[in-house]
DNA sequence: AAATCTCTCTACCAAATGGTAGAGAGATGC
DNA sequence: GCATCTCTCTACCATTTGGTAGAGAGATTT
């Protein structure tokens, strides 16, 4: 009966599933104990309540989203390249793991008591993000700008397009491979677009 | 005792204010009631269940959304100018009611069996958003780009940094009234930089 | 005056929820 | 052999939840 993967890394698993798919409210451990094919004191022996629980599936996942960045933003990119290859690497990731682009939908909606975890473990990502946004501007190699406020404006529209399936269908977008392909290649030039410097200075065929 | 808003308009107020912030499972028909200084039976006796009420506030968010939209579009407006009304005005909307932005977050959650609602009623501004997209394009007004990709970028973009107050939190942007306007104009460059046609409208170096 | 309609209330209820208490079973250490 | 540790279970429980049934009060109609 012991399955390979030990108990307490399924109910992660599924928690993060579960709370990044419908959300935390609407997530009961009697539905995530019998999809786990166990009883709801089993997970209240690993996790002592549904917060904490929730506390540690925000640990593993912020885990997860800082390593992911931090490995894709190490190879010494610059510029809009840099931009792009952490674009294609959230697609990725959405195709892959949707319910992690969910959780942190779900964290950080307003309101929410539990975005100060969240943040506590990717603060300092984004400094080094918004710190590499400032030294390409200075470097001449993205559109001045806030940023800041240019790392909102990444995060919006790369997440949303990245994750707002629904929307997607809304605007007459379906979900097949293909579509996922012609998103991110619009989304790219859109991306590009946005930051390429006005005057440019050097390289460009 | 009675106050001249009837009772029915002030149940899907609070019931738009609640369910577009805290989401529809954490939203507690009692917790609703007690706010109205009212019982539970008052609000299931105008609306039958909680599942009719979330529909009718749907369709009255949608309705708003749709007047709002249509009303700000059909000024006449062409290329990136008309965008940029339409930015200001969801941002304008952003600070003035967050919970029905907040409320088509909660709708459009992957898994949602609402959206079809929401769908309905917007689908006509939505091709007709896409219709204008194309029209400018052909024009030369905008760049050309695949229109339904745009409109989800500029969607997602636009809503994000108008509404995701708690990641603008973590990326250091104040919830102050100068943030705001400064996220506004950040984000109209963003958008004007991603959408302008390029210069030489005939060659490219 | 009687009847009807509109609206809000009290009184319940069955189901689901998060959580407590503690038993049983297998493995491990002494 | 015995005690301890690890893990999962059964048995409960108090609270909350969405919802039903129907009474009461004021206004309107007949």
């Amino acid at each position: 009966m012991n399955n390979s993967v030990p108990t307490r890394q399924r109910v992660l698993q599924a928690a993060l599933n579960a709370f990044g798919t419908d959300g935390y409210a609407a997530t009961s451990l009697d539905s995530l104990a019998e999809q786990l094919g166990v009883r709801k004191q089993t997970i209240l022996y690993y996790f002592p309540s549904k917060q904490a629980l929730f506390d540690s599936v925000i640990d593993s996942a912020a885990q997860d989203l800082v390593e992911l960045f931090e490995q894709e933003a190490s190879r010494g990119r610059t510029g809009i390249d840099q931009v792009e290859a952490i674009v294609r690497r959230i697609f990725r990731l959405a195709v892959s793991r949707p319910e992690l682009l969910g959780l942190v939908r779900e964290v950080t909606r307003p309101g929410s008591i539990t975005v100060g975890r969240l943040r506590a473990h990717v603060g300092p990502t984004v400094d080094r993000a918004r710190a590499f946004l400032e030294r390409e501007m200075t470097a001449g190699r993205l559109r001045r700008s806030d940023p800041s406020m240019l790392l909102l404006s990444l995060y919006s529209t790369v997440v949303g397009v990245a994750s707002e399936l629904e929307v997607q269908r809304a605007m007459g977008i379906g979900p097949s491979a293909r579509a996922t392909v012609g998103r991110r290649t619009e989304l790219t030039r859109f991306v590009r677009a946005a930051l390429a410097p006005t005057d440019p200075p050097a390289h460009s065929p």
